[in-house]
DNA sequence: CGGTATCCCTGAAGATACTG
DNA sequence: CAGTATCTTCAGGGATACCG
């Protein structure tokens, strides 16, 4: 994506969700398709990207199954983008990353946009657990590697 | 970062995270870090990086707080970087890209590198809950934003 | 080993104009 | 409105040489 190899081949699985979200526009197009917005003009005003780069970033995220252009439910001729469940899946990434810029890239005094349950108001929180639903921390886990 | 605007101002504490985590090499560092590498040509080796993109990398993650770089415990007198206390936030960030990667980005039959507990081995997972511990997925939140 | 200093090159991103 | 087509710029990244 920029002048570095492709990490298709790693078996690590961060890598390659690096691979094929990691760059900041792709991440930041998700990011407004979870806050509802589907329509090219939609995404280029809310990021303030160049035309011809969003253009790019949508046809690799649809490439790349995130995201899908379905009719626009106005009924009009007019497409609109929208999350695939592959792209859903991505949820917890980008409430990962909000979690830990509230906890750290704000000054107490500074306000931010905040995720809650939609029926409830409730914060979203996240976190690591076991399969047996302990929650735990880094220190706790160790990584197993694939035999090359 | 790249020839991108910065977004330190944006209310959206996802974007502050991109901001400061969201390119490919920090986050490789970052996941070689948890992954316990603390050497300059450990993480060389391992990411086969530019030891001047490298350098700068680091220093970088340094003065973010991401890493901090500490004497090394063998008495030596060189050095190793650490994740801070902060840097080991980003643990669920990893978590959940691995968790996205090992769903979607492998074939069936393709093996992976895993993360679990040390102490059990049981897989490790992740969800975005309510306050009250309740499992949700996207479709039942909604951001509040900050007003303008 | 653990970096720093240079040089160069590529390609990502922006601006702008154009099209259906 | 929703893009595509060009052109240009500029900084990220690789390679290499050097240093304590």
């Amino acid at each position: 994506m920029v002048g570095r190899k492709s990490l298709k081949g790693d078996y690590c699985p961060s890598a390659r969700s690096l691979d094929v979200i990691g760059d900041w526009w792709s991440l930041l197009i998700v990011r407004d398709a979870f806050d509802g917005l589907t329509r090219f003009g939609e995404f280029q005003k809310s990021l303030g990207i160049a035309k011809n780069i969003l253009s790019e970033r949508l046809r690799t995220l649809v490439s790349r199954g995130i995201l899908e252009l379905v009719p626009a439910e106005d009924g009009g001729s007019r497409m609109q983008y929208r999350l695939t469940e592959m792209g859903r899946d991505l949820f917890p990434v980008m409430v990962a990353l909000r979690q830990f810029g509230e906890r750290h890239l704000f000054e107490p005094d500074e306000r931010h946009s905040q995720l809650v349950e939609r029926e409830t108001g409730l914060p979203v929180r996240l976190d690591v657990r076991t399969q047996d639903g302990r929650s735990i921390g880094a220190e706790d886990t160790v990584i197993l590697k694939v035999p090359e």
